[in-house]
DNA sequence: AACTGGAAATGACTTATGTCACAGTCTGCG
DNA sequence: CGCAGACTGTGACATAAGTCATTTCCAGTT
């Protein structure tokens, strides 16, 4: 039980450097929250109690229009923090999250993520790592969105699934299109009919 | 000479902390840069060496598109940090940056700030805090840009403008509006024309 | 094999946004 | 004073994107 917490926290990009009796003592103050497939993880608004740790699984963060159209933000899976901007400008979730598919995350109050950055400052730079790579692909969203058309988005999405998910062949790479339209249109800023057009070619 | 750094220094949420001690100590590593208006201070995707404190003055940091339109991401006055993701997370500048006004920067060296933070948990504390902010407000521009019309984005933008400069009168807030069409239009992430006629009602 | 629910494709149409061209206005400067 | 240059306002037009409605496809179930 403590000890998967522990591998868990462990492959985390943010707290992979503790030792393990300080990895113990955080995972003593973890709290698990199993998620199924479309369940709600938080709403944008809400007031932020402390982040997550995504064990398995994957969870998106999204925000929504007035319309119930979704404008996808990033999509975490195992290894990878949710909801750490709250932690330390003291805000209210800045996203909806919602699991993609069954998860299962750790919860860390604020509190004791502060504490341990405080006592280590090498998890500091990481945290500082972090937050700063977010903000770089922020920044790609925004120009994308801003000054590219719905092809070339798509376009770009493919790519970096391709090279995520994708096993090359001989001639080329191939991988399984796991999303939906409604899926893609999300993440690319637009509707599932445009993106059902654009594919096509 | 190096009183005016410290004194730029100090009056910086991410350095607002040091003792005077140790601001001497980071002033005399500070290289002042001057720039008038409209020059370049790095353009996006060079390799960045440290990052600047905007001393006076005003520089824009925004993202260029093929077609040479701009999309302003974020606009730094006095006393705030500019470049800061590169130095985190090591890679080049996400954007370009140049100035809006005549302005003076104090550029700090990558290894430099990363020291201060390991040497100084509580500014990397108000790093991850100012990074957390950003971020936030990155969150806020995608969700504009995506799933709001350039009406809506406007509207947004004179308000925010209003509360920053405006100063209230009997019956209403009045301020004088210093940008351009062209400028604003390049925030709101549109062109010139449409941003006129939208301001015309 | 027939049914069913959730995608996907697709045609027809509306609309917001962008493009182009040009005329009007303002301000500082020689 | 009057010109130059920069900004604004607008009409006419092109087009990417979004909306709606309908049909087709497909996988899983009974």
């Amino acid at each position: 039980m403590a000890t998967d917490k522990i591998a868990a926290l462990r492959v985390t990009a943010l707290f992979g450097t503790l030792t393990d009796e300080e990895l113990r003592a955080l995972a003593a103050r973890c709290m698990e929250r199993r998620l199924s497939r479309e369940e709600v993880l938080f709403i944008a608004g809400e007031e932020a109690r402390g982040l997550y740790v995504v064990v398995s699984g994957s969870v998106r963060a999204f925000l929504a229009g007035a319309d119930g159209r979704e404008q996808v933000i990033h999509t975490e899976r195992a290894g990878a923090i949710l909801a750490d901007v709250p932690v330390f400008d003291n805000g209210t979730y800045p996203a909806t999250a919602v699991a993609d598919e069954d998860s299962v995350l750790l919860f860390i109050a604020k509190g004791d993520v502060r504490a341990v950055c405080l006592e280590h400052p090498t998890i500091s730079l990481a945290a500082l790592k972090m937050l700063a790579g977010r903000l770089r692909r922020h920044a790609e969203l925004v120009e994308a969105l801003s000054l590219r058309e719905v092809g070339q988005r798509l376009a770009r999405l493919l790519l970096t699934e391709a090279e995520d998910r994708g096993k090359r062949l001989e001639g080329g790479i191939t991988f399984d299109l796991v999303m939906t339209n409604g899926q893609i249109a999300a993440r690319v800023g637009s509707v599932r009919e445009v993106v059902s057009r654009a594919l096509a070619r």
